[in-house]
DNA sequence: AACCTAGGTGTACGGCGTACACTTGTCAAG
DNA sequence: CTTGACAAGTGTACGCCGTACACCTAGGTT
C-alpha cells in the first residue's frame, strides 16, 4: 500500500493526502486502530513525517471531521424549514453511515474547526430563514443535539466490527435457555426485545431498524418544533 | 493518599474498594488521567495488584458505571408515567453532573452489565405501566436515547477542566474584534450566541442554561410521546 | 555554484495496558 | 503450634502509543 510514483520515487506528501489516507484507513480498520505510526506506514513514510503536515493527532482528527462535513449536502433551497432540516440531517446521517469512525470522533471533538462552525451556521440559518425566533432556534438546536450530525446515542450498539473475531455463537438450545433466564430477570427488556425481533423473523440481534428509529425521533422533535413555532413560543414564559 | 491502617499496615484491597477509588479519582483528576498505574498508586499498591480484583480496564469502567447507576433514584410510585419518567431522568442527570467522567464512559460502553440492564428494564417498565404498547415503548426508548442517562451530545461543550491551564484570555478589545469577525463569517451562530449571552449579562462563554436546554428537549419528547400514546400510535401505519 | 528551506529521517523518552512468574500474608486443618 | 494451600500483592518485561528534537537531503532560487 506504499504510495509510489512510476519509477519507485516517492509521491510528495501533503496535508490533504494525509487526511484522505487517514479517512480511508479509519474506514477500513476502525478508528481505534488508527495510530500515527500505522498511518505513516500506510502512506509509506516514517511516523514523524506526518507531523510536518498536521500539528498532532487531535488536529488529524479535526481534519478528518472536516472531510466528513464536506460530504454533507448543502441545505435544500425553497423546501420550507422542516423539509430542509429533515433532508439535511438525513444527508449527514448518510455521511456518518459511510464512515463509522465519525460518531465517536465527533463526540470527542472539543474545538470546532471552521468547517464545523460553517455547518452549524448554515444549519441554524435554516431555522432562522423559516421564521423561527433567535430564541426558539437556540433551544431547538440544543434539542436536536447530536441528531444534527445524523446520530443518537444508541441503546444497544452492536460491538464494532473488529479484527478479533467474537466468541462463537452459543448453540440454539443454550440460546433459548439464556433468553428464558433473561426474561425472568429483565422482563421488560425481554418484552420489547421479543416484540421487535418477532416482526422481522430474526430471533435475536438488533432486530430493529436503526433508520426507522432515527427518523421516528427526528420527526417527533420536528413536529414539536413546528407546534412551538406556530404558537409563538418564547423561553421567557 | 496511600491507604494504610493505624500502625502503617496495609488495608486489604477489594473489588469494591478499587471501584470506589476509581470513581473518586476520576471525579478528581478527570477520566482521561485515570490509568491503572495511577489508580494503583492511589490505593497504595503496585499496578498489577489491581488485576486481582478487576479483569482489565474495561471491567473497571463497567464497575464504575454500576456505581453510578446505583446513585439513580428508583422510579417514583403512583406518579403517572410522564412524571415518573421525568423525575427519574432528572435524577440520572444529577448523578451524571456529580460525576463528569460518566458521560464519555457511558458512551463508550458496549457490553451492558446487569446493573445497567436493570436500570433499562425498570425504565422500560415505567412506560409499560403507563399503558404504552410494547411497540410504542420500543420506539420511545430509542427517541429518548442518551437522555435516559441524563445527558445529550452538547453543541458547545466547554473544554474539560484539565491540569494544563488554558491559554490566557485575550484582552477585551481583541475579544471584540474577534466577535466582529466571527459575526461576519458565521452570522447565524453569532446571532444565537449573542442573544443567549445577552440574557445573562455574560459577554461570551456558555451563556446558556444547560439544565434548561436539557429539560426543554426532554419535555418536547415527553409531550410528543403523550400525543402518540393518546392517539393509539403504532409503528405499522 | 551556493544557499535556503520544506519535507523526510532516526533516535529517544515517558507513558500506557497487561502477560507471566514470583513472593508473601492469612487462615484452616492436622 | 505447625503446615500447607490459596488468595493477595510484587517485579520484570513486552509491545504499543504520541511526539520532542536533532539531523539529513532533495529541489528550487538567486
Amino acid at each position: 500500500m506504499v504510495q509510489q510514483g512510476e519509477g519507485g520515487q516517492r509521491v510528495r506528501l501533503s496535508r490533504d493526502r494525509v487526511l484522505q489516507a487517514a479517512v480511508a484507513l479509519a474506514d477500513e480498520i476502525g478508528i481505534e486502530a488508527v495510530s500515527m505510526r500505522r498511518l505513516a506506514q500506510e502512506v509509506g513514510v516514517v511516523p514523524m513525517a506526518l507531523y510536518k503536515h498536521v500539528a498532532n493527532k487531535e488536529e488529524l482528527l479535526d481534519g478528518m471531521v472536516d472531510l466528513l462535513v464536506a460530504e454533507i449536502d448543502p441545505p435544500a433551497r425553497d423546501a420550507g424549514w422542516k423539509r430542509a432540516v429533515r433532508l439535511r440531517v438525513l444527508s449527514a446521517r448518510r455521511a456518518l453511515l459511510r464512515h463509522p469512525w465519525a460518531r465517536p470522533v465527533l463526540e470527542s471533538r472539543v474545538n470546532k474547526t471552521p468547517a464545523v462552525l460553517g455547518y452549524m451556521d448554515s444549519f441554524i440559518g435554516m431555522f432562522l430563514a423559516g421564521g423561527f425566533s433567535v430564541d426558539l432556534t437556540h433551544h431547538v438546536m440544543h434539542a436536536l443535539g447530536s441528531r444534527m450530525w445524523g446520530f443518537t446515542q444508541e441503546l444497544f450498539q452492536e460491538p464494532a466490527p473488529s479484527a478479533a473475531e467474537p466468541p462463537p455463537a452459543p448453540p440454539p438450545e443454550a440460546m433459548a435457555a439464556m433468553l428464558e433466564q433473561m426474561a425472568a430477570v429483565y422482563p421488560n427488556v425481554a418484552r420489547v426485545a421479543m416484540a421487535s425481533a418477532h416482526d422481522e423473523g430474526s430471533v435475536v440481534g438488533p432486530g430493529c431498524d436503526d433508520q426507522f428509529e432515527f427518523e421516528f425521533a427526528l420527526d417527533l422533535l420536528l413536529d414539536g418544533f413546528e407546534r412551538l413555532h406556530a404558537q409563538g413560543w418564547s423561553s421567557r414564559s
